[in-house]
DNA sequence: CCGCTCATGTAACTGGTTACATGATTTA
DNA sequence: TAAATCATGTAACCAGTTACATGAGCGG
């Protein structure tokens, strides 16, 4: 059996927290996390919950009541086992690795702007952040009464990352703007 | 004509900065990229390249004397304009976005292991995650004698997100060993 | 001249995306 | 009863990966 995906993993994780929660859910919840990295779209996730059914990670019920085929899922003892791997890998540096950032990645190349518009660029970005910072501050908020313990440390993460890069683009547009 | 992929804005970007290198010192350049997100494969630039070339985005001179062929790329005007393109994109809120975090995601089912596992699991990612930040320290202070001022700056970042993310990671660490 | 690095390339695959399509259920 | 949402699904596509293959140039 080859290692789960991460969207794999994500999916077998939502529903043991979720138990008997249904495909439908689990795509929403893909497409509403912050991250955009997946989109939650149909096309990945009922072609992936039906090969995790097939590998014996995943069980379904489905209700008769319902015309519509809407299925429960929940964990096998396999999938249990499958994810308390996927959760802690072998190699836990591939978990830790630096993560890609568009952001990072375009100050390589600012000196294909003038030194205006890269101000702009930096002041530009780093509004934006400003503003997703409050985004999770909400969030945070709404998690610390009625979130769990672990959905609270998660958006503290969220928070954390997201004030560190928004205070490097700060120092760094405060630098260029310095030295021209 | 379509704006350019994350790997292709990379790529132009990598040239634009070492006008006349060869597509085998950008594939090793993506390759040694402390982000994971790129193999650097050639499966992956020299078809890439062609592409850009194709798309007049690029300009290649061969040089006559070399038998492998080696080719010296450039941007061409359409190329620096496509660059600008992609470096400031309409939509900032894109770029800006919380970026993928395999550990963050992990944190929100580790209900999924028994707490002795979970504290592990935390201390484990934090070790490592402090070795890749006297990675980064060290590169950072080689970028400082020796690279170029926006290299500096991306570096930092990459010490400041790494460092926020050891420092969350932390103190999520002590408030469950606090709470059982 | 052997092995290492430089240098380019292709083919099969993979894990997703977008766009589309269908029908059931609920709510205004 | 119309519109919105719930719920599932397929087909075409795409950007990248892995693995493989080839050969030139160079240092010991």
């Amino acid at each position: 059996m080859p290692d789960l995906s991460e969207l794999e993993g994500a999916v077998v994780g939502f529903i043991s927290v979720h138990d008997g929660c249904t495909p439908y859910q689990v795509r929403t919840a893909m497409a509403q996390s912050h991250t955009s990295r997946f989109s939650g779209s149909s096309g990945a996730i009922y072609p992936l919950i039906r090969r995790l059914v097939a590998r014996g990670l995943l069980a379904q019920e489905v209700r008769s009541t319902d015309g519509r085929g809407t299925r429960r899922c929940s964990l096998t003892k396999d999938g249990r086992k499958a994810l308390r791997a996927w959760l802690v890998p072998e190699d836990m540096s591939a978990l830790a690795g630096l993560a890609f950032d568009p952001l990072r990645t375009r100050i390589l190349f600012l000196s294909a702007l003038t030194s205006k518009q890269r101000l702009a660029f930096l002041a530009e970005a780093e509004s934006v952040l400003t503003e997703e910072l409050k985004v999770y501050l909400a969030d945070l908020t709404l998690k610390r009464n009625g979130g769990s313990e672990l959905e609270v440390i998660a958006t503290e993460g969220a928070v954390a990352i997201t004030r560190a890069r928004r205070n490097w683009l700060r120092s760094a547009r405060r630098h260029l703007a310095g030295t021209g």
